[in-house]
Parts: structure tokens; sequence; C-alpha cells
DNA sequence: ATACTGTTTCCAGTTACTGGAAGGTCAAGC
DNA sequence: GCTTGACCTTCCAGTAACTGGAAACAGTAT
């Protein structure tokens, strides 16, 4: 299986296939003779793991820890849950962020007539305050 | 105005204040004598600008369109309300997307025991589907 | 032989800063 | 005058996670 097929295999673009072993997130591949990339399915299976786990928005780093936990037969479900309940604290947070962006941002949005005329709540809104 | 004055004044770390006149999204602010950067109210009221549409999550390259609005007496508001709109539009995409990652993953952590025993439906669930 | 596609390595660029080193300046205190 | 310490300067490097592109080699089809 070359790096196209593995590619294809796994959702991810061949450059970050090669990415990935390159930082040492995944294993090298095994070589063909003439030094094609060849991948299996073990490889195949640990890249789509850390494909999805990057959908999900976990770090490389953390990618790194959940392989480990997914390769180790004898890992507690508890560290995995910790790892995944962090993200999604940061999720929840990142929504309420989001949120009120949101409401501020169609606030200025709405009070704007978003004419040909210079007057503008948006930008005015923008400068007003000095702190956020 | 030293830069650590318009820091402050701005809520801008001081090498952010540097940085942004590098990129030439704020016009370089004059010297003193010696050679320190010396800043007066309309450097600020610009630099606050960007600190707040920064904080609206516009880009660099937008804050720059939006500063030649802000500049701009000629300019519609039709002109800035796209902009705004336009970034209104992500934020709600950017909302549902994470919405509903925030509900697969708390489905799978809500399906993991959490205990020192190693079947966790989180593991299976991220290495389970091909395509997200 | 030629053409075309796939693969390799390596270097650079992206976004928006941030950290840190090496060195010049300013005001206060002795 | 001298030292101390805070503040300022420039410049280079690093961050996260890739992505683009060049130059050269491999494989396949005609």
């Amino acid at each position: 299986m070359n790096i196209s097929a593995a590619s294809k295999a796994t959702g991810l673009p061949a450059k970050t296939v090669r990415y990935y072993a390159d930082i040492g997130l995944v294993p090298a591949p095994a070589r063909s003779e003439s030094g094609y990339r060849s991948y299996d399915g073990a490889s195949v299976r640990k890249l789509i793991f850390v494909r999805r786990a990057r959908e999900f928005g976990f770090s490389i780093s953390e990618c790194r820890e959940l392989l480990g936990l997914y390769e180790d037969r004898q890992r507690s479900s508890a560290d995995v849950k910790r790892i995944a309940a962090k993200r999604l604290d940061e999720i929840a947070l990142k929504q309420k962020e989001l949120q009120s962006l949101h409401d501020e941002l169609a606030h200025l949005v709405d009070a704007c007539r978003g004419d040909d005329r210079p007057d503008c709540p948006i930008i005015d809104g923008l400068g007003a305050r000095r702190a956020g």
C-alpha cells in the first residue's frame, strides 16, 4: 500500500501522513526497495484514529497520549475519560465565548443600516470600549 | 507616551504593539531622540480598535480592511456591514460544528465507566469510523 | 524512447504572535 | 560620577500543524 492509497484509506492528505511519521506521532512505515513508503492495516488504523481525534480537536500532543492508551491493553478507561472530559470542558468554554461574541456582533450588525451613508454602529462599537 | 504606557492604554502587550506597526497594520509611531517609540491619542485609538476587532475574531487582514473603513469618512456602512455579516456567518458555522462535536464527545464520555478496567467506548469511538 | 503519474527529500511559508538575547537609555540614589 | 534597575531597542528563533513547491527518482503505458 503506497502513500496515496493510505491517504485515501485514512482520509488524510499524503503530506499529513508523512508528517505524522516525521514528528514521531505514528511509527515510520516500512519502505519498498526503491524507498517508497509501505502501509499496512495497522498503520491505517492508527492514522484513522489520529484523524478522528484531530477532528475532535485533540492536539497532536493529546493524540500522542491517546494513541499510547489506544495501544495499551492495560490502560484504564479512567485515563482516557480524563483526557476526553478535559477536552469537553474546553469545548464548552469555547461555546460560551463564541455565543457572547455572536450576540455582541449580531447586535452591532442589526443596528447598522448597511446603506451608503457613513454612519456605522459597527465601527463605533469596535472602537468604543477600552477593555473587552 | 512610551510603549509600556501605550500597552496599558490599549490593553495590548508591548510586543504586539510593535508587531502591528512592523507588519504595517498601523502606522509606525514617531520616535524620540534616543529612538524610543512615541504614541499619541490617535495611535492609541487605532490600536484599541484593532484589539477589539481581533477579540471579535477578525483576522489581521480583515482588521486592515476595517481600519481602512474606520479611517475613511466617506465609507458606506454597507461595506462595514458586509465584513461583519461574513464574520457572523463564520461564527454561526463554528458554533454548529462545536455543538455536534460536543454532543458526540459527550456521548462517548457518558458511555465510558471511567474505572480501572481497559474497556473504553471513547477509544473505540475514536477508532471506529472511516469518514468523519 | 517518451510521456505521465507517483514518490522521494528538503526548504520555505502560513497565522499571529511570543520569548529571549545583547545591548542602549533614563531616573534615582549615594 | 557611578551604580542599580527599569525600560527601551533590534533581531532571531520558536510556536501549531500543517501546506506548497522544487528537483529528482520510480513505475507504467504506449
